[in-house]
DNA sequence: AGCACGCCGACT
DNA sequence: GTCGGCGTGCTC
């Protein structure tokens, strides 16, 4: 009798990047055994193929029968790994709440060139070291000849405290000499400091730490600093107006932080936030303790930023919605700036919202998590109110700046219109602006010259051939363009529907496009620009058309939604809003709350420095709480009135949502699958869940993107573990869906279309 | 997901 | 005959 062989070895369970349930066990030797941990990154055949996993504890001694060996382990921990361990509990809970394999999760949350499949883009500003020159009182007899580019130059940097030399370059292309020059004479000073950029390339000056805080701001500190130090999870919402001091307190929470040896983390919605917060933190916190995570960066760049965040190098993280995911081991706190902003949902592949991660992230990093916004989504100010967060409200500025007069047009009653769109009122305060030398926005949330071309002979809009949708007119390039899938023809000879000739086509709706043409042709004089994705696609062309508008080098500025956050317009004095009620027609519970943060953003822009700003804005629906909420300055009423309408109509806060879509390229198949899995999660929903709701099939409502056939189901449950009950019975009843259609789980969903 | 396996109907 | 649309099942 042959001895029994032995199967016993060293095996680890992995997670691996792929859409499967179950983690995959494998074989590893004693040497690579050692490097692993929990997290840990390695190579592992799956099917023959190599594929990225993660470990999911620490090697076992156990049975290898049947087991395949890895393959290679790629982090170390005596350099650094990608992942810290102590994560592992928060992405298991991420995965079972976006209903996600953890494996995907995991791959999914790396930047690019750690084994995620992040796509590269361009570089972005960033703060750097430079060399700044600043005046010195010097000798009379010292000072350079009149009229010498030597005396330019020191004329120029006596009107400002500092300047940067690379700032001087294009006015004074030697200016590297001439300040040497100047730093002899003894009229200047050379040195090195940090100088942060904004989108435009021009230079932020951070505010200096102030010596006192206001009343308001000292008492939000004595409530968070004690939260900080006892190192325990508790969440707060900031509600505070513009200017009333909310980064300051980021700032004092992230020292309290640091101070009890723990980091932190502070989230912002988009590239352009970050870049001030960036800069903010590391002039008061100082330049090698901050790092910053977002897309702008390139791959190697983001690479760098994550393995000094995971070696412990730098102990605060500034970062926009992949941020929430950064490999700090220890976070003291995690503020999240702008927390109702939508940028914060993901909308591929893991549907998540950073800001929900963060809060969770801080139950199981034990630490407290700070929202912080002038408007907060409705959910969290009602679990402000209702106990489940603590409320700290800022209603005073710390520089007393007068908020904007508003004043509501009604368009039922507002006369005749001059160019078809604006009130007389508008127009005329818009001219009165002008003429003082004063700036103005226009707002109107839709881009191009029409968003339909009718053929008048048929009445057919010319449409998308890939989408369900009609294409909008572009003047400019004299193009049809698809907003939704891209598309992009040329005006057809005839109508494709009738054959009727050109000239039987008629622009149907206002656009920015037409509203600036129109607006130039009845006031020639006035200087126009408009501030939309075609004009300001990319930062490029931004920070472009923001210097223009910083300049003062024109006088209208009309624009998308693109211009209603971050920048500040010093001469912006008066505020349009074209179409209020656009927002507020949309299919979506969520409308009025987003006409609400939208009206608020936008108002803001106007006098900001100085005061004496006046917004105008034009509805046929001067009633509507959105609208007056915002106007009025009077959020608790808004608030009050939107939470009221929706434990009415069963939305958000009061449930829990969960959207289904299934697509396909064949109509019938998508529309059968739809109504075969609606059925199941009626039953499971009966069984499980007497109180929720099953809503649809039903087509989307645009029902066709890129040849893509897409349906919806709107699951409503009590809680997020009643959704996941009734979703994981109801899958498993349906069995796999039919060949050639997909199906995307969207948990807690922004976009309903 | 991505791939193999295996089932049927319809074409050089 | 066998090519290709389609369903099923599995991944250590």
């Amino acid at each position: 009798m042959p001895a029994k062989e032995n199967h016993n070895g060293l095996t680890v369970d992995v997670a691996v990047a792929r859409p499967l349930w179950q983690p995959l066990s494998y074989m590893v030797g004693p040497e690579l055994a050692k490097l692993i941990r929990p997290l840990t990154r390695l190579v592992v055949p799956v099917r023959g193929k190599n594929v990225l996993g993660f470990a999911l504890s620490r090697p076992e001694e156990r049975s290898t029968k049947g087991l395949k060996p890895i393959k290679d382990v790629l982090d170390d921990p005596r350099n650094g790994s990608a992942w810290p361990e102590g994560l592992l509990r928060f992405f298991q809970r991420a995965s079972a709440y976006y209903q996600t394999p953890l494996g995907q999760v995991l791959a999914w949350a790396l930047p690019a060139g750690l084994g995620g499949l992040g796509k590269a883009s361009g570089s972005s500003p960033r703060a750097k070291e430079e060399v700044v020159i600043s005046l010195r009182q010097g000798r009379e007899e010292d000072l350079p000849r009149k009229n010498t580019q030597a005396a330019q130059l020191l004329e120029k940097i006596g009107q400002a405290d500092s300047l940067a030399l690379s700032e001087l370059r294009s006015e004074f292309p030697r200016v590297s000499q001439l300040a040497r020059q100047l730093e002899q004479r003894g009229w200047a000073v050379l040195s090195h400091r940090l100088v942060v950029k904004d989108l435009c390339g021009r230079e932020l000056f951070p505010e200096p730490r102030p010596e006192k805080l206001t009343e308001e701001q000292a008492n939000a500190l004595d409530r968070l600093e004690p939260a900080v130090k006892a190192a325990e999870f508790k969440s707060f919402l900031i509600h505070g107006v513009t200017g009333s001091g909310k980064t300051e307190l980021y700032l004092r929470a992230v020292e309290a932080a640091l101070e009890k040896g723990r980091q932190a983390l502070v989230l912002t919605p988009e590239i352009g936030l970050c870049l001030r917060l960036e800069g903010l933190f590391r002039a008061r916190l100082g330049q090698g303790n901050v790092a910053v995570l977002h897309s702008g960066l390139t791959p190697a760049a983001r690479r760098g930023q994550w393995m000094a965040i995971s070696s412990g190098r730098v102990k605060v993280v500034v970062g926009a919605r992949s941020a929430v995911f950064a490999p700090l081991s220890d976070p003291g706190v995690i503020c999240v700036d702008e927390e109702q902003d939508e940028a914060y949902k993901q909308e591929d592949r893991m549907g998540y919202h950073a800001r929900d991660l963060a809060l969770l992230r801080g139950q199981e990093q034990k630490c407290p998590v700070v929202l912080g916004t002038a408007t907060p989504a409705v959910v969290t100010r009602h679990r402000a109110q209702s106990g489940a967060m603590e409320l700290i409200s800022l209603k005073k500025r710390v520089k007393d700046v007068p908020l904007p007069a508003m004043q509501v047009v009604d368009m039922r009653k507002a006369g005749v219109l001059a160019g078809g769109f604006l009130s007389p009122v508008l127009y005329a305060t818009l001219k009165k602006t002008v003429a003082k030398n004063g700036q103005v926005l226009l707002f109107l949330n839709r881009r191009g010259f029409a968003p339909a071309l009718i053929c008048q002979d048929c009445g057919k809009p010319l449409g998308c051939p890939h989408c369900s949708l009609s294409l909008t007119y572009h003047r400019q390039s004299n193009s049809l363009k698809c907003h939704t899938c891209g598309f992009q023809r040329s005006v057809p000879e005839k109508c494709p529907q009738c054959g009727a000739g050109i000239e039987a086509f008629k622009p149907i709706g206002l656009g920015t496009e037409s509203v600036a043409r129109k607006l130039a042709e009845m006031e020639p004089d006035l200087r126009l620009a408009r501030l939309d994705t075609d004009t300001a696609g990319d930062h490029r062309k931004l920070s472009k058309m923001l210097k223009l508008i910083l300049d003062h080098e024109v006088d209208v500025v009309i624009g998308t939604q693109m211009i209603s956050k971050g920048h500040h317009f010093p001469d912006l004095k008066l505020v349009g809003v074209l179409m209020a009620d656009q927002a507020l027609s949309l299919p979506d519970f969520r409308a009025a709350e987003r006409a609400y943060t939208l009206l608020s953003q936008v108002a803001g822009r106007a006098g900001r420095e100085g005061g004496g700003g006046k917004v105008i804005v034009q509805t046929y629906d001067p009633e509507h709480h959105a609208l007056v909420g915002a106007l009025n300055h009077e959020p608790d009423w808004f608030y009050e009135t939107e939470i009221a309408e929706r434990k009415a109509l069963n939305y958000p806060p009061f449930t829990r949502l969960v959207s289904l879509r299934l697509e396909g390229e064949k109509e019938e198949r998508v529309a059968k699958a739809a109504g075969f899995l609606a059925g199941h999660l009626r039953k499971a929903q009966a069984r499980l869940e007497p109180g929720a709701m099953v809503l649809g099939p039903a087509p989307a409502p645009v029902v066709k993107v890129q040849d893509r056939f897409r349906y919806l189901l709107l699951l409503k449950a009590l809680s997020a573990g009643g959704a996941a009950r009734i979703m994981r019975l109801a899958l498993h009843n349906t069995g796999p869906l039919p060949f050639g259609v997909r199906l995307r789980v969207d948990v807690d969903p922004v976009n309903l279309l």
